[in-house]
DNA sequence: TCTCACACCTTTGAAGTGG
DNA sequence: CCACTTCAAAGGTGTGAGA
């Protein structure tokens, strides 16, 4: 189904097994069982999925969203230069290892088979896919980082950007115009930033997030969405009477082009097709598990609020000193909301995915992954970091030197993070291990998009007894207060999470024992990135960024966070 | 279908000012 | 020194003309 089945994984020039043609070959029992919870989940929803307990799950943020360009049909602009995506992929993630560090990076990959085209007011099938282009994989920023950093905010892939360029060589994820695609997530286990990739592999596929590729958009209802909920595109609003353009040119209809309501191309696939898709070798891939969960609303709001140190302080003044170093904190507070508005989507209102390892990779090697969730072992319920399969299957194929087992991709973006692991790791102990105060109410600048968010703030879970909303300066100064009056505090484990024993951690770490001369093994890896990939230029890939060790939060999505936070949003 | 220049916008940090 | 304001630069956005 996918085009990645019928040729080579293209990360990956030299697949030791030749039986592999696939990028997701997978073992036939394991296969079975991977497949069969694959179905169980996509096709009965994922109210299972939903509560199995200390798995790594991810869960799409700004599903309302979403599910508006959804209904419409997704279109993301790819332009030469490259193109943000609009709606950003923002995840949320639990289930890791709070002290293990991870690589999270993403791409996109084909959603089906066809190329499409815009005819009067609908997406049509235009004939047979062009050939797959070679992954880009778009490495997060703040990769590597450790697990308790990456759960305590939703992950903002923002700065994510789509090119048509094939020859681009700065890191853009290269898209083919008028095809589908869907964003797939990737996590890679470091458990020792200078063996980057010694741990486990997770891939998560979104397929409420495809989108059709253009150059420019077809349908006008997208460009109307966009422009409504896209800060950068504001100019274009209000009928587009601020455009200087539009105004000289006031009698212009600027709806000419709007179609009379395309059916929604984007709808999910139906089950046959899901059938199809999994029967097809890489279903392990598609690890959607459906996330029409409107239900379970309330399970999920203790989920976040327990990720989430701030809204854990309010609800439960014991967790107040839910603590991450002053890195983690600066980094919390760029991530609360990746996006340049307050998100139109409830935090609650998200989708869950259920970790599915990859079936196989491409060199014939099983990847250290989870096994299937209604089959798991302890082992991996304790381990904290990337489940491991099953015992038989690590006697298959090669010796399980861990790293191997991942496409080159993806072991060079952990060796590229697992250089600023280090420079961060001796901030880290630079720093004290506390929480850094909110700014200062008097300093903070509020966005617009806050203020009318706190104007329209009616929830009583955020008001005073007297139903007046609680003031934004009142929450952040307690705060404040709150962490001025403990110090000396050590941070903690996430109240989430489970405790930790040692001794688990160092299991994991003898499992995963490290070659002793990866030298011969690794593969060249920013050769197969395709591109320059220089782990600074990604820290900071926004020159305007200065270059410290700790970047500096942005001032305006923090008060987007709390304003949406307190708001019962 | 694609590229480009354009106007408009947000974000960010530096510089300037005053207490 | 701190708080605040102003300003400019960088870069994201859709538009519309033209290839």
């Amino acid at each position: 189904m996918f085009l990645h089945e019928e040729r080579r994984f293209p990360d990956y020039p030299q697949p030791p097994n030749p039986q592999l043609n696939s990028y997701a070959y997978c073992p036939p029992e394991w296969k079975d069982t991977v497949l069969g919870s694959q179905c169980r989940d996509v096709l009965k929803v994922d109210a299972e999925a939903e509560l199995s307990a200390q798995q790594v799950r991810v869960s799409l943020q700004g599903r309302e969203l979403w599910d508006k360009f959804r209904s419409i049909g997704t279109e993301m602009i790819i332009t030469k230069s490259g193109r943000r995506m609009f709606p950003a992929c923002k995840v949320s993630v639990t289930g890791l290892n709070p002290k293990t560090k991870y690589v999270l990076m993403m791409d996109m990959v084909p959603f089906d088979d066809n190329k499409y085209k815009w005819t009067r007011d609908r997406w049509e099938v235009n004939g047979m896919t062009e050939p797959h282009l070679p992954n880009r994989f778009f490495i997060h920023p703040d990769s590597p980082a450790l697990g308790e950093r990456w759960m305590q905010y939703p992950v903002s892939f923002h700065k994510l950007k789509l090119t048509n360029n094939t020859l681009n060589t700065s890191g853009l994820v290269i898209l083919h115009s008028m095809h589908k695609y869907q964003p797939r997530l990737h996590i890679v286990q470091t458990a020792d930033p200078r063996v980057p990739h010694s741990g486990g592999y997770l891939r998560f596929t979104f397929p409420e997030a495809a989108f059709i590729a253009v150059t420019a958009y077809q349908n006008s209802e997208i460009t109307k969405l966009k422009i409504d909920n896209n800060p950068f595109a504001k100019g274009f609003r209000d009928n587009g009477l601020n455009s200087k353009r539009q105004r000289e040119r006031p009698i212009q209809s600027s709806s000419s082009k709007r179609p009379t309501g395309s059916p929604p191309e984007t709808a999910p696939k139906s089950p046959d097709a899901i059938r199809k898709t999994l029967d097809t070798g890489d279903g392990a891939d598609l690890t959607v598990s459906s996330s029409g969960d409107a239900h379970g609303s309330g399970y999920q709001v203790e989920i976040e609020a327990a990720l989430n140190p701030f809204i854990s302080a309010f609800m439960n003044r014991g967790a107040a000193d839910t603590a991450g170093s002053l890195e983690e904190w600066a980094e919390g507070l760029k991530y609360p909301n990746g996006q340049d508005t307050l998100p139109t989507t409830p935090s609650t209102s998200s989708g869950h995915y259920e970790a599915r390892p990859p079936a196989r990779l491409p060199n014939g090697i099983v990847p250290l992954t989870r096994q299937p969730a209604h089959s798991q072992t302890s082992e991996s319920q304790l381990g904290g970091g990337l489940p491991r399969l099953p015992q038989s299957l690590h006697s298959q194929g090669q010796p399980q030197r861990p790293g191997a087992s991942l496409p080159a991709a993806i072991l060079e973006a952990s060796a590229a993070a697992a250089a600023v692991a280090t420079k961060k790791e001796e901030v880290h102990q630079q720093l004290e291990y506390s929480l850094p105060y909110p700014p200062k109410v008097s300093r903070v600048h509020f966005t617009e998009s806050a203020l009318r968010s706190l104007e329209m703030t009616s929830s009583p879970s955020t008001s005073d007894p007297s139903g007046q909303p609680r003031p934004l300066v009142d929450i952040l100064n307690r705060i404040r207060g709150r962490r001025e009056g403990s110090p000396g505090k050590h941070p903690q484990v996430q109240s989430g999470w489970p405790p930790l024993a040692l001794g688990k951690e160092a299991l994991l770490s003898q499992t995963y024992q490290p070659p002793p001369d990866p030298s011969g093994e690794y593969l060249p890896l920013q050769s197969m990135l395709g591109y320059q990939n220089n782990s600074h230029s990604h820290t900071h890939a926004d020159p305007r960024v200065a270059p410290s060790l700790m970047e500096y939060p942005y001032k305006a999505p923090l008060l987007d966070f709390y304003a949406n936070e307190f708001a019962g949003k």
